[in-house]
DNA sequence: CGACGCCTTGATAAATGTCAAACGTCGTGG
DNA sequence: CCACGACGTTTGACATTTATCAAGGCGTCG
């Protein structure tokens, strides 16, 4: 069921304005969705990891682009063979309502983060990241500053900065490369507001 | 099909955490879905017109509250009804899943107002509204300016000094109340980026 | 007229963005 | 193994945007 393809780093999985023909199920690896506006400004709509869906469309075109952070491995399931699925087998339909549902609230989350200041924002990403990469205290963040700065809609220098005074204020300990360490849980989780 | 309740303003249609036992259509008047955070900060998830959609849930419990912003009427539809007639029925399983497309684009565009400029955000929202309200230029929004700074995730005094000065930029006119009549959709277009 | 709610305006502070440069890390090739 | 280069990240000085606090105006309804 669905064709799974390799794609490295960087990679255009598909884009803004695609007949969305496939709904995408990420093996291994991690993958963004966004969108670039007129002006060079890129917001990032969701990150997705090992065993989300993403791609999913009402209309029968993408709504924002998908590239690969890392290599990584992603199942493509056509459509129509859903659909026609879902025409007769509640199943099938059941699955969509869910992944929709699931979908919606991903993104009421995201919402939420973009009201806030940028403490409350990164605070949120981090414990997000914590909560579906491992649930561990040890970070290994797939993702750029670059791309955590479109995600949260904030400058690549805010994010390093307030990351910088999140590791003064004893919350969390930034290692090399991009892997952080959350130190205190509760002191993040307030700053969530 | 379900039973249609009458609002006056500001009355709570559901509060967040609430058991979702149904979902809810205006029929007339105007509705917002919000959360208010613990220290008292306020976001509107979205505004809902007559003839839209609102309080669809994945999970068993609100994730917002809703409240009538003026007098109006409200279809309460039971979900269990639609939920064992998708069991057996296609169609109003596709409805469900069309009803959550079109949450999920709603909510994707307000996703991405939130990541831009003052004036971008008031451009989109009242280019919004008149898509909404009627596809007219003279807008009667429903709402008070604290409910647009809350959607919009800015402040009263940060919205009424954005449309003054789209006023003063000849894109809009502010009538008494609040009436705004859209005078160039290209620059507002343009301001959306 | 007066009171209330809502909106605007002004002065100032705080948060975030911008531009520029330095620094680290990591992979590559000598 | 070390030196180098490319890329991503941090830091600094400064500009801009937005928030905050406080006051004033304006419409509406008793």
């Amino acid at each position: 069921m669905g064709a799974s393809i390799r794609y490295s780093r960087n990679e255009e999985i598909y884009g803004e304005g695609e007949p969305a023909g496939y709904i995408h199920k990420v093996v291994s690896g991690a993958v963004r969705s966004c969108k670039v506006f007129s002006d060079g400004r890129r917001q990032i709509n969701g990150f997705y990891l090992a065993g989300d869906f993403f791609g999913l469309e009402i209309g029968d075109e993408h709504s924002s682009s998908a590239e690969s952070i890392n290599d990584s491995e992603v199942l493509a399931v056509k459509r129509r063979a859903l659909a026609s699925l879902s025409a007769r087998d509640t199943e099938a339909a059941n699955l969509l309502i869910m992944l929709s549902g699931k979908e919606l609230n991903r993104l009421r989350g995201h919402t939420q983060m973009l009201v806030k200041s940028a403490h409350e924002r990164l605070a949120s990403f981090l414990l997000e990241m914590a909560d579906r990469l491992s649930g561990d205290s040890l970070l290994e963040l797939p993702m750029s500053r670059q791309d955590i700065a479109d995600y949260l809609g904030l400058t690549i220098e805010t994010v390093s900065r307030t990351l910088v005074s999140l590791e003064a204020s004893a919350a969390i300990e930034i290692l090399a490369g991009r892997r952080v360490t959350l130190l205190d849980h509760s002191a993040l989780r307030r700053m969530t507001a």
